[in-house]
RNA sequence: GGCCCGGUGGUCAAGAGGCCUAAGACUCCGCCCUUUCACGGCGGCAACACGAGUUCGAAUCUCGUCCGGGUCACCA
């Protein structure tokens, strides 16, 4: 069997969002399962909707994700351009032999004629073939004389059209609800529809796999490929990644693309690992896979037919896997730049301050409001001293404060294992339950009844001046 | 509206006529662990859209209904 070929064709409107990301992953594991090609092209026919930036976006992401391509604009490859704007010259040629063979025609109704064809029908109406039967000499005077013209394709209009699909299995439809279809827009460039055909094949593309919203236009490629007497590809239509049960994850929506997503402290790998599992299932149980096991268990059977919402709830649980899943050097390192923003202070541990967050954080852009207190003990209110689970009252607090104060300033060092044992001890000594002990220490330190880590931890990361510090005005405030 | 596609817990989903008294995961709830919160461990709630068929037997096949999505552009 030939060598599988599989593209990514985003057009650059300077948004990745996750239901593009999950094509591209999808056919790139569908060539990588079996040794194949992933190739990148560039969809640019629509010149009134180009981003500056855009194909950034676009390369970042594959890049970041992983999902690298082995033929594309930037490194080349046997069949360029692989940026359709650069391509003009060959759609045009393939139109001509259309033309040549009867498959097309030139039209030169105006915009008007088709609005008002339109407005006749009360808002849906499908061209009505009005320049289908000029004869081709003629026609080719008029575009010689200069006349405004579009190619359009000639649809059959009795019998059916079928195809299969990798997915939605055998599809049917009446040719009659088949329209002529502009190949060539009037400015010359290509439509979508035709540029697709022609840039699929003549790259080798073996697979076609995109969004459900080509599956009922699929039969017009069909035709194309048929009238060129080419291979059809295989098809792999994908159902969408929807915000709810309505309405489709969308720039317009205001969803989160993928870089909004990484901006947020989501890790790429979660990303891609969640979308992976939006709408196709693995054969075993286990659901955490990176893009090198995935290539080896992916299987185009498992893809689903009716659309998944995105649940941002999984990718929450699946992102703190990965982040639980790295070693405490690797989470210092995601970390930093976001404890960064929250603690400023120079002497601040903060490999100290990761250890207590690993295993606390999902998002790494929810670190900020764990640690906030570090920087500034904000004024608290006196009765946190008082928890019922440690049976933590405003004596017994005071009591703690006042017999730790001392050991603390007594201390030779400050490493957590001396502060440990030191507060430790003392609760045995004392013969107190360690929690009601530990409970006024940690609220002193932080002012808060939640923290990430305990009242060891919190001390520590402190360091001596400031827990002491905050120890005595813990103990002044309880009065 | 015509045509195409889909419909298993709140969400992602397994399921290919008997193995289904319907898996697993997320969420939620309870318990345990514990120096708070998490993590971890254990347990629990919760679904075959509806109605007819076919069959000894239907979540699985057929038809209809309902619901949802897509498509009908000189956008991709």
């Amino acid at each position: 069997m030939a060598k599988i070929r599989t593209r990514f064709a985003p057009s650059p409107t300077g948004y990745m969002h996750v239901g593009n990301l999950r094509t591209a992953l999808y056919s790139y594991l569908i060539a990588k399962k079996d040794g194949g090609d992933f190739i990148l092209r560039i969809e640019d026919t629509d010149r009134e909707r180009l981003k500056e930036g855009a194909m950034d976006i676009i390369y970042d992401t594959l890049r970041e994700t992983g999902l690298n391509w082995d033929e594309g604009p930037d490194v080349g490859g046997d069949f360029g351009p692989y940026i359709q704007s650069e391509r003009k010259t060959i759609y045009m040629e393939y139109a001509q032999k259309l033309l040549q063979s009867g498959h097309a025609y030139c039209c030169f109704c105006t915009k008007e004629r088709l609005e008002s064809l339109h407005t006749e029908a009360g808002g849906i109406a499908k061209y009505d073939g009005h320049c289908r039967d000029i004869p081709l000499d003629e026609a080719l005077e008029r575009v010689r004389n200069g006349e405004p013209y579009v190619i359009r394709q000639k649809m059959p209009r009795e019998g059916t059209s079928s195809f299969t699909d990798a997915v939605f299995g055998y599809v049917e439809i009446d040719n009659s609800e088949l329209e002529d279809q502009i190949l060539i827009k009037s400015d010359g460039y290509p439509t979508y529809n035709f540029a697709n055909v022609i840039d699929d094949h003549l790259m080798g593309i073996t697979h076609v796999v995109r969004g459900n919203e080509y599956l009922s236009s699929t039969p017009k490629y069909n035709l194309l490929y048929d009238a060129f007497g080419w291979e059809r590809p295989v098809y792999v239509h994908c159902s969408p990644v929807m915000k709810d049960q309505h309405a489709k994850l969308s720039k317009r929506n205001g969803d989160a693309s993928y870089q909004d997503l990484i901006a947020k402290g989501y890790i790429s790998e979660a990303v891609l690992n969640y979308i992976a599992l939006l709408g196709w299932s693995p054969k075993g149980e286990e659901e955490k896979f990176t893009l090198a096991e995935m290539t080896q268990v992916f299987d185009i059977g498992g893809i689903s037919k009716s659309p998944a919402i995105f649940d941002p709830e999984k990718l929450r649980w699946l992102n703190a896997e990965y982040i639980r899943a790295m070693s405490d050097e690797q989470f210092h390192e995601a970390a930093l730049p976001f404890i960064r923003q929250t603690v400023k202070s120079e002497n601040a541990d903060t490999r100290l301050i990761a250890k207590c967050l690993h295993q606390r954080t999902e998002v790494l852009g929810e670190i900020g409001a764990q640690i906030d207190f570090i920087d500034t003990l904000d004024d608290y209110p006196v009765d946190l001293f008082v928890n019922k689970k440690s049976k933590s009252t405003l004596e017994s607090s005071k009591a703690m404060l006042e017999a730790v104060i001392p050991a603390l300033e007594a201390l030779p060092n400050w490493e957590q294992d001396t502060i440990h044992e030191c507060l430790i001890g003392m609760a045995q000594s004392m013969e107190v339950k360690n929690g009601l002990l530990m409970w006024p220490v940690r609220i002193a330190a932080s002012g808060r009844t939640v923290t990430p880590g305990g009242a060891v931890e919190m001390l520590g990361i402190l360091g001596r001046e400031e827990s002491l510090r905050r120890l005595r005005k813990g103990l002044e405030k309880i009065g």
